[in-house]
DNA sequence: CGTCACTATGACAACGTTGTCTCCTCTCGG
DNA sequence: CCGAGAGGAGACAACGTTGTCATAGTGACG
């Protein structure tokens, strides 16, 4: 900045007025700032005005598990939308389903002083955050809630959604019905978990264990609680996936099957309505739970001082299945 | 910081010490520090350090077309990982395929001072990247070259890749084959139509225009320009679907059409070995293109002077479909 | 012609750090 | 008992900006 204000003869202040579009700057002398600026390829450095201003950084953070994983970039693409419309800007990380690199990134972030962190959390503990909120670091959580502290929280109906696709199948006849999650220690998939439970008891289905089976999902473990599943005389005649990947893993699993059983997944995904047969699930709305999430990140970033909401956002089921007569 | 120094008796030149871990500070005055970081929930302004020293931000900026679209977020999670090895963390944008936010995005990424950006061009003028890079700031093209200036540049094979699609479904006795790629405005799509003609030239295939269609693609125009493709006595036989998402628009065009012509897709996607038939694609690999594209930037951005660099990733054929013997 | 209001500009401090230099206080060898 | 050297700590400036205040010039007005 002091070479632009050399080669145009003028002062510095004079240069951050014309950079800053400030009034009381004679037309004559800006032009002048503005060919230097131009021939010294000048740009302002943002972390000194942010130093300087105290002001926002115009950026927030965004933590999800993996960016990769189509829903977490679907709910990326709306936080991003909303955070341009507020002139801001995304830092993004995946925690990879790591508490510690969670904690790593947002505590990162907060170092950054990024205006407000969007966390899709992967640990149950967020003391670590009670600090960094107090110093006024809005954090909203989307998809699963804080472990152990209130915060913003945005959700969908996990339970209820399971216990619609539970119905769905136990009105066209399936009594043996299992469900595949990830993990229980992730909040969604014991929600659907519970969410299952809650719809066989609804239907008078009775709950048999070994009709669930909760990991984390690869192809292999798929693959071979399929097997087992669809054994014996007591196989089962529809299945629930707890999510998008382990509902493709099931797919993946089926795809030589002879008889194959009624199949529901919960998350949508591309393509689930050409396959054959197309893939009832219960859909939301990734998107919507970006905007809900980033829109209530930047309520607080503006001074909204009420008390911590908690939002759920409903879920649908998208029947498509020509697949879930039972036999 | 100072506020941190009052409490622990300490003058804030021992606090930075302490926070930098510099040797030459008692235990004891280290931990009362420490504990007065700890009560006050102290955390330091990494603007302000950067700002000090000088030194690099410790940011990386990516920009794509859409962040949500799986191709980009591949590339997203590819680059994310590369910059997590060097410590670094990313900013990302999307371009939405127009210029003026492209560059929009560039300058306010150099404006905060990242390290090095990464970019899949949505324009074809690249000359306001001059005094960036001229500044320092190295800048890696991926997937498309830079319209009018030289730089490091990370392709895909995209003319070899659609000669071999061609190839492939000559030898399948298709005389009659269909492309439909996107604006020929962007550079993946021009190249790929040069290399379908290309690879007919080399098939003895003779060329028509009426089997082409180059455009945005939208779900409306896809189905209609299907419809057109397959109508009358000089009907397509097999289709080449110029990205992923012309790909799966066509998928859904052909999805209720009695006799189907045989498709083959440039970029692989998720399920395509589960649709009926499956689906032959020319794959590259994505994380691949990421991993090279952010190697190179760190090499840059750790001083690597050399003349800059074009790299062409292979693409490789995976067959997959029964359909595509020819009529 | 003195005063006032107004415009255009600059000097300087401050934002939160850290590098450099200096100072003080031990300890230890002679 | 003195001097050298090391260890521990602070004062101060500087990074690149911008907010505040001061200053110089200009024209209008009584």
């Amino acid at each position: 900045m002091s070479d632009v204000a050399r080669l145009a003869g003028v002062s510095i202040k004079t240069v951050s007025r014309v950079v800053n579009d400030e009034p009381a700057v004679h037309p004559d002398t800006a032009e002048r700032v503005m060919a230097a600026i131009e021939q010294l390829g000048f740009r302002r450095n943002l972390g000194a005005r942010n130093l300087r201003r105290g002001s926002t950084t115009g950026t927030i953070g965004l933590i999800v598990e993996d960016v990769g994983n189509p829903f977490y970039s679907e709910l990326n693409r709306a936080v991003e939308r909303i955070a341009t419309s507020f002139g801001r800007q995304v830092l993004t990380g995946s925690s990879e389903e790591n508490s510690d690199r969670e904690r790593e990134l947002v505590l990162e972030f907060c170092a950054r002083r990024v205006d407000g962190i969007l966390v899709v959390p992967a640990g149950l503990q967020h003391g670590y955050l009670v600090p960094e909120m107090r110093a006024g670091t809005p954090v909203v959580f989307i998809d699963r809630p804080a472990g152990d502290i209130v915060a913003d929280t945005v959700l969908v109906d996990n339970l209820g959604g399971t216990v619609e696709a539970v119905t769905h199948l136990a009105k066209h006849g399936h009594r043996r019905i299992a469900f595949l999650g990830d993990s229980p220690d992730i909040f969604t998939a014991a929600e659907r978990l519970r969410g299952f439970r809650e719809g066989c008891v609804r239907n008078g289905i009775s709950y048999h264990e070994s009709l669930v089976s909760m990991r984390t999902p690869t192809q292999e473990y798929i693959g071979d609680a399929v097997a087992r599943l669809l054994r014996g005389p007591d196989a089962a005649t529809a299945v629930i996936a707890g999510n998008n990947r382990i509902a493709v893993h099931v797919l993946r699993a089926l795809a030589h099957v002879e008889r194959r059983p009624a199949l529901v997944g919960f998350d949508d995904f591309e393509l689930a309505d050409l396959l054959n047969p197309p893939v009832t699930v219960v859909a939301h709305d990734v998107s919507a739970l970006g905007h809900a999430a980033a829109e209530l990140l930047f309520a607080r970033v503006q001074g909204d001082q009420s008390p911590p909401r908690k939002v759920v956002l409903p879920v649908r089921l998208v029947v498509r299945g020509s697949g879930e007569a039972a036999p």
